[in-house]
DNA sequence: TTGACATTCGAACGTTCGTTTGATACGAAC
DNA sequence: GTTCGTATCAAACGAACGTTCGAATGTCAA
């Protein structure tokens, strides 16, 4: 039974959905196409129909859903406009408030980095995407924004690991959830995720800051 | 044909590193028994036998690799006497350095570290055995150690969020090669690993400092 | 030499895997 | 109403998976 042309999209958008979650909960080799094709409430041939083999079907969901939520993230920064002159502080806040944004207490608001950490720790063909299309404009549109602050003169090297180091703590506070609460003795909820926006806003601005006087 | 008792460990110990290898490399569900054991150049039915099953191998490269590794690097923190005070620089900059003290251009230097990202992106009973018996008394006895430095006068729960974020910066630039030779340019040498060691200290040793004033 | 024990080996077990195929159902175009 | 193209479904494919089992092979003690 064909559907309506409006359902028709809604069997690749199920599947779709369904890959993130389970690809970010159990990785590409830890999940099957049944368990996929299941949660999406379709059939089983579904994945190889609508994406041709279960690898393209894990490459789409970095092209149709990964990419686009990380590009919400980076586009919260285009906000300055071109010739705002912002605050380190304030840029570098805004950064880890938008990576923070989503509820962390919810793990549909972490499945994006977490598929990153993954796609990090066992690189495939979707890195390459996302390291072209995401991590190096984003790092050089803060880098810009940062030196729109007068006060910050590092060199472009210096700049760039500062920028890697905001980056390695909004992954690993959203990521190592473990640690973190078994540390702290906190709970993942709102309360802690503004704590950790204070705390890596004011760690990396004093790092920047620091870099300066040396 | 039994191997002389000199031979007899042997096997368990080739499976173990040839497991910890292929793990780090491919993950628990990317790599099969058969992988293992060709790697290890012994039978199939090898890892049943000296581990019971694939699992409990796992489990077991935690424990007898894993586990030992990382406490060789918290241990080069206990080199400072009872009595001595030594500077909060002093102690991070041995913290980042035996952290990222394996060379970083072997992939072999670098196992122990992809384990446990693996093992926090996909928590199993690994997790809670390393979380306890080697974050927490390791991140406890940092935050002691810096505290030796009367001018750190930081809360706890400041002081654990600052070394987390130290944990976060050492795993990150073990971990996220790709983008940070596509932003840096650099290929992962040890004059790569040289500044990062720098870099790390100072971004975090201002952090710390900063957060003092405010 | 014999017996007990530990390890290796070969082969097979039943399951699950990703993928393929052909039949079927449906809507739109003519 | 017929045709055509698209989507769904049921069933099966061969390959790879973790695990098991019994025989073969070795060592060591009696």
């Amino acid at each position: 039974m064909k559907k309506a042309p409006a359902e028709q999209e809604e069997t690749k958008e199920r599947i779709l959905e369904a890959a993130e979650a389970l690809f970010a909960e159990r990785g590409f080799e830890g999940v099957s196409v049944r368990d996929i094709t299941q949660a999406a409430q379709t059939h089983l041939s579904a994945v190889n129909y609508h994406f041709g083999s279960k690898k393209q079907l894990y490459v789409e969901v970095f092209r149709q859903s990964v990419l686009p939520k990380m590009r919400n993230v980076a586009e919260k920064l285009s906000l300055f406009s071109e010739d705002e002159e912002p605050k380190a502080e304030e840029t570098i806040s805004l950064m880890v408030r938008s990576f923070l944004s989503r509820p962390l207490h919810e793990l549909a608001g972490i499945r994006a980095v977490t598929l990153i950490a993954k796609e990090m720790l066992h690189p495939s063909e979707a890195l390459d995407m996302l390291a072209n299309e995401h991590i190096k404009p984003t790092i050089s549109r803060i880098g810009k924004l940062l030196l729109r602050d007068r006060s910050i003169t590092l060199p472009e090297s210096e700049l760039n690991l500062c920028v890697l180091s905001i980056f390695a703590q909004c992954m690993y506070f959203t990521i190592a959830r473990a640690p973190v609460t078994l540390i702290t003795g906190k709970s993942y909820d709102e309360d802690l995720k503004e704590e950790l926006v204070r705390h890596i806003t004011r760690f990396t601005m004093n790092g920047l800051k620091g870099s300066l006087e040396q």
